[in-house]
DNA sequence: CAATAATGTAAGAGTCGTCTTACTTTGTCA
DNA sequence: TGACAAAGTAAGACGACTCTTACATTATTG
């Protein structure tokens, strides 16, 4: 299992963001989005390359390998229900809240992420006026 | 203004949590409550005494100055606030969520935490088996 | 197709945060 | 009160992460 640094998973996860909507991935890019030097970019890919997460030729554009394309996937993830929750539960303005989901983004455990996502659900649902509210969110947790 | 790093936060904030305690605060115990070694504790509390948010003389304890007693506080704040929404909200396991607390808690945003002790609130009073659930906080939140 | 712009790489330095190993000081108690 | 235990310090190493400055390669375009 590979235990990336928070800083390791940031670059993932611009790389893999970038590749979604760019056919190719360059290290000025990633640089940019991350707003770092380039060396500073290219050293952290280095570190992504050595775990086998990407690969690069000499003067090359960067491609995920399979195993850090889902691995990326999934720290988006975290990050999408984070900013989901401080969007749609905190009401916070979606810019901010894209900064902030950084930040918590990290480390976080499987079952924390499980019922944040159960929770956003409930929230969701109770949109509509519905007043059962929270309460469905705790007899689904309690469900499992 | 200061501006610690994370890792420094965790110390300060562990100091704070120990002098709340125990009137004395020695390396050996902050060492312990942050798994680290001794030498390590040691370079962190170097580090928070070169901004003065602590001191110590040489073979003493560590005091916290005034600076870093409410620096320290403030830190201690927020990790209560992402606790509380963890167990209260989430229903996380006490021993988990003081833990998920210790990864979410830095960098936040003011604007965040303030809406986050809003929703708390809210969530609070609808515990209850009150309907209006989180409108009210929507509605609180409109009002400020 | 040659000059230039864009992109990528190399080398070297500095801070942070961690470790290990070894040493010093302080406190205790026989 | 002196030996030993507990606590603290020093020195040296290492990887992560950042920078700057300088060099190499690739793409573009006149």
């Amino acid at each position: 299992m590979i235990r990336l640094t928070a800083k390791d998973e940031d670059y993932l996860e611009t790389i893999y963001r970038i590749s979604k909507t760019s056919d190719t991935v360059g290290v000025t890019e990633v640089a940019k989005a991350r707003k770092v030097t380039v060396p500073t970019a290219r050293t952290a890919v280095a570190r992504l390359a050595k775990d086998g997460l990407v690969r690069q030729q000499h003067y090359g554009k960067i491609i995920l390998n399979p195993s850090g394309k889902k691995l990326g996937e999934e720290i988006f993830a975290v990050h999408r229900i984070l900013r989901q929750f401080l969007t749609d539960a905190l009401l916070i303005e979606p810019q901010l809240a894209e900064q902030e989901a950084c930040r918590m983004e990290h480390g976080l455990s499987k079952t924390t992420l499980r019922r944040l996502r159960l929770f956003l659900e409930a929230i969701t649902n109770c949109g509509g006026g519905d007043p059962k509210c929270l309460s469905s969110y705790r007899k689904e947790l309690l469900a499992k």
